[in-house]
DNA sequence: ATCTATTGATAAGC
DNA sequence: TGCTTATCAATAGAT
């Protein structure tokens, strides 16, 4: 219908195809109206053109929205319902274990115990004073391990600058009786300061006296509404 | 383009309605076809007729989903994405936070310490500590108001029993020389053992040597997947 | 955009 | 539904 028969293939010249686009979009618009008056049906239809612009129609009452739902539902595979309703599951789920959780940490903190017997109560504190254990325990090994650590960068610290001393007494012109010591000693106690300070305060390295935090999280202040 | 110019409005006649619905059906998915190829567009169309089918077109080498998901994001209201995606959000966040968690609960049972400083294990042993007080505390609560109330039954018991026995006394017929003080003493030892045995057991009432449970989870034992 | 020659769609009838 | 055909509508190509 038109001056000439045309194929249907993709027409390659981009002007002429984005003019045939505009004129048989409309046409089909019309077309698309015309069933909905004539034969009171609902009609969506969605369109995107080669250069990515957007048309839609829709019949009159209705939204594309509301459409595409009753299509959903009508082939069956409501992906979406489906896949919602799983994340809602999902979801509650998780919050169901999330306040779990949380319930658990106070109670480990020694919070809300009214609602445990004396069981419970038995097993709790047996588990605490097991896990005080094992923190102590690991807690004496960081600083033992630390301090081994300290020592030995201490000890090979000592042996550098006592290397260093004797190879500048060896190379020190005697003739001028000078040897700078007080820019080895500086020298020294700057490798000491940063190794982290030396002892007498081997074990105050980093100590915070406020609240400790863990993971973002300060033991003994929980944010415990659900998240 | 018929045998006769038609208005556009409804069709009255239900017969001719559908046949109309059939036939322009076909003409708008062929026209929809012809776009497709012709201009290298894509076109979804969903139609219900007013008795309820439903027809769908779509170009080939996609789905009805993807054009409207594309045309959701296009048209920017998209709604449903956009509720899908903060739930999303919200659930590996809710995610994230039960990792949290679990993980504290696992350095709260003495697990996974390795990744803790001094500080940080210094105010885990502090707060593990100040849980164990509490913890004995409650449980010393709990004990001491059972024993109570306890108590307080095998006395008003006791005292039930001698009443009884004063009563049987004197109805009991003084020529027979006979009291049965057996059939009371049975009945007082049920008594007491309905109570949950007598003194020297009194602590140890529904004490379970096994690994108590709390909240269905067993202290010392968590399924630390996640959820 | 607008104009037409031409093809395409379809109303009515069967 | 499917087919036919007279008629009207859509549109290809030019301007």
């Amino acid at each position: 219908m038109g001056r000439g028969k045309i194929e249907i293939k993709r027409i390659e010249n981009a002007t002429n195809r984005q003019v045939t686009y505009s004129k048989r979009r409309t046409g089909i618009m019309k077309k698309a109206r015309e069933l909905t008056v004539l034969c009171d049906a609902q009609v969506a239809i969605i369109m995107f053109s080669s250069t990515g612009k957007y048309h839609e129609f829709c019949s009159p009452g209705t939204d594309i929205k509301t459409i595409f739902d009753r299509y959903q539902q009508a082939i069956g595979t409501s992906l979406w319902i489906e896949q919602y309703e799983n994340m809602q599951r999902t979801l509650s789920h998780l919050k169901d274990i999330n306040r779990g959780l949380r319930t658990e940490i106070r109670q480990r903190m020694g919070e809300d115990l009214d609602s445990l017997d004396f069981d419970e109560l038995r097993g709790l504190e047996q588990n605490v004073d097991a896990a005080l254990k094992e923190v102590r325990h690991r807690k004496y090994h960081v600083i033992s391990t630390q301090t081994d650590t300290y020592k030995k960068k201490v000890k090979h610290s000592h042996e550098a600058y006592k290397n260093l001393q004797q190879e500048l007494g060896m190379r020190e012109d005697p003739a001028f009786g000078y040897v700078d010591n007080t820019g080895a000693g500086v020298a020294w106690d700057g490798a000491a300061a940063a190794l982290g300070g030396a002892p007498p305060d081997m074990y105050a390295f980093r100590v915070v006296p406020s609240q400790p935090n863990l993971h973002g999280m300060a033991y003994g202040f929980h944010d415990l509404r659900l998240g």
